[in-house]
DNA sequence: CTCGTGACTCCCG
DNA sequence: TCGGGAGCCACGA
């Protein structure tokens, strides 16, 4: 397949451990582009039933829900506190133990900068 | 094929 | 502190 970016995507979403989560930036920089953010909501919104996507342990850059509509903000709300993950008085996830990175898993082989 | 849109993120004034 | 613009690319019509 041509589009490795969607299946790159997809992928990741899917190695998302239960009860973390992470943001659109990181998939897209794991993808390949930084910028590709966008694309990954777009893909989101697009396969997350077909690919059965738990597209609720995806979250913005602020550790929030990114809905503009209150009804699926509090929606993906619900299902992450369904998973243990707490939101701060704010409403923001606390990335200090909710935060997962999609090459964090290996041993840690981290490319220091 | 072309066009429009978007659940993002970063930079600048 | 906050608003606006630019950049990227996939999917649907």
């Amino acid at each position: 397949m041509s589009d490795i970016f969607t299946a790159r995507v997809v992928a990741i979403i899917r190695k998302i451990p239960f009860g973390k989560v992470t943001t659109y930036g990181m998939i897209a920089a794991e993808a390949g582009n930084r910028c590709g953010a966008r694309q990954v909501s777009r893909i989101l919104h697009s396969c997350s039933e077909k690919y059965d996507l738990p597209w609720h342990r995806v979250v913005n850059r602020n550790g929030e829900v990114s809905f503009r509509s209150s009804m699926h903000h509090h929606f993906q709300r619900n299902l992450l506190a369904g998973e243990g993950v707490v939101f701060s008085v704010q409403g923001k996830i606390d990335f200090e133990h909710y935060l997962w990175r999609p090459d964090e898993p290996v041993t840690g082989s981290i490319p220091n900068s």
